[in-house]
DNA sequence: AATCGTTTTAATCATTTGTTTAATTTTTTC
DNA sequence: GAAAAAATTAAACAAATGATTAAAACGATT
């Protein structure tokens, strides 16, 4: 039994990618090199090229895809028109911190690509746009409009919750390296965030 | 009028260090190439081994330098004997924010590294040891048994400190690209976040 | 089975890049 | 001011690396 034709380009095609993404996350763009790629893809160096040009086309396709994919879980999140806002601060940390536990290399990896080159990745996310006049901005304002809310630019809210979910996850070495938590435990604290974030949340909105 | 020997090399050495500091936190290890530090500090290739021995070690000296700094701020004000918790909160937001604004590469040129290569440079940091026993630790835990302050682990307090001031600024970028806000408004932003933070941590800390 | 297009491979290329070497210049020492 | 030491330079080296080439293997179509 052999594989049909397109379908073993698109198997090739798929190792390449899967190899490439988990290369390129761990080590970045520079650190790569191509023939890791094709090792862990189990290819001949050539067919990288054959099927991607070059490892510059394959990075940017990897990124642009990461990205996406990442930030599409962000706006999925915060335009619902069926969720409080409420909800939304616990959907969103719970939904980051299951997919940041186990050491995800993913935040980082878009970090660095939008401080390296802001105008090549984030213009081809079209999650990005918009979000503005987002519903999760105007659900915002009009709470802050009814008095409920501080009024404060929403920006505020939403860095505070990226932060406080997002960024303990990318300092987890350091606080391993300073205090005597380890990784097993680090999990522990990040889960008992899940309950807290949204508390703190709420804690932050109810000033003044 | 020519400059005394020793003074002579500790002037190379401080323009390779100054010219590798820039490009190596601009760019990481990997990306940079040895002529254009040699180019920046306007020496001759060769000299950088001449005072180096090598890349990689002068990208570690730069490292650990770099982070020794960075850490070396945020534990001379979390160990303040004379300060309380709520003005170390405050000292700590100001000194960060003026530090990092104007788009410094440092929080991510540290968390790269200690990514890659959490042992060799983390280890080296000395301010790094002694956090649990820190002073504002003890500080934290005693207003805990006087009733003052939720009983949670302190090093949720440090995370969310850390985080709201810190993370904002490697988001920068993505902000940006996502709404309509430049850099001249997002240092505004940062700028209200002095004095909202403080009351942010604060509201944290009377919850329940 | 022959033909044709596609996919894969081994070998090679050209360039980049960290490092070294050997000679030259500058500075210090006596 | 001559000799020694240190600093600097231009040139070259060796290895790594992204990319290409030309041939082979494979699969589909007739």
């Amino acid at each position: 039994m052999t594989i049909a034709l397109s379908d073993k380009q698109q198997d090739t095609e798929r190792k390449i990618k899967e190899a490439a993404r988990s290369i390129f996350l761990h080590k970045g763009f520079e650190a790569t090199r191509t023939r890791d790629i094709a090792d862990a893809a189990g290819i001949n160096l050539a067919l990288l090229n054959y099927y991607f040009r070059s490892k510059r086309r394959l990075y940017e396709i990897i990124t642009v895809e990461t990205m996406q994919q990442f930030f599409s879980g962000i706006f999925e999140i915060m335009n619902s028109e069926v969720t409080s806002i409420d909800e939304k601060i616990e959907s969103f940390v719970v939904h980051y911190t299951d997919l940041l536990k186990e050491g995800s290399h993913i935040p980082q990896f878009i970090l660095n690509n939008v401080r390296q080159n802001p105008d090549t990745f984030l213009k081809k996310i079209s999650t990005l746009n918009g979000v503005d006049n987002s519903y999760f901005f105007r659900q915002f304002r009009e709470a802050q409009i009814k008095g409920e809310i501080p009024s404060i630019h929403p920006i505020h809210f939403l860095l505070n919750l990226l932060s406080l979910t997002v960024f303990p996850f990318v300092t987890q070495p350091i606080i391993s390296a300073s205090t005597g938590i380890d990784k097993k435990q680090f999990n522990q604290i990040v889960e008992k965030r899940k309950r807290l974030i949204p508390l703190w949340m709420k804690a932050m909105l109810e000033i003044k």
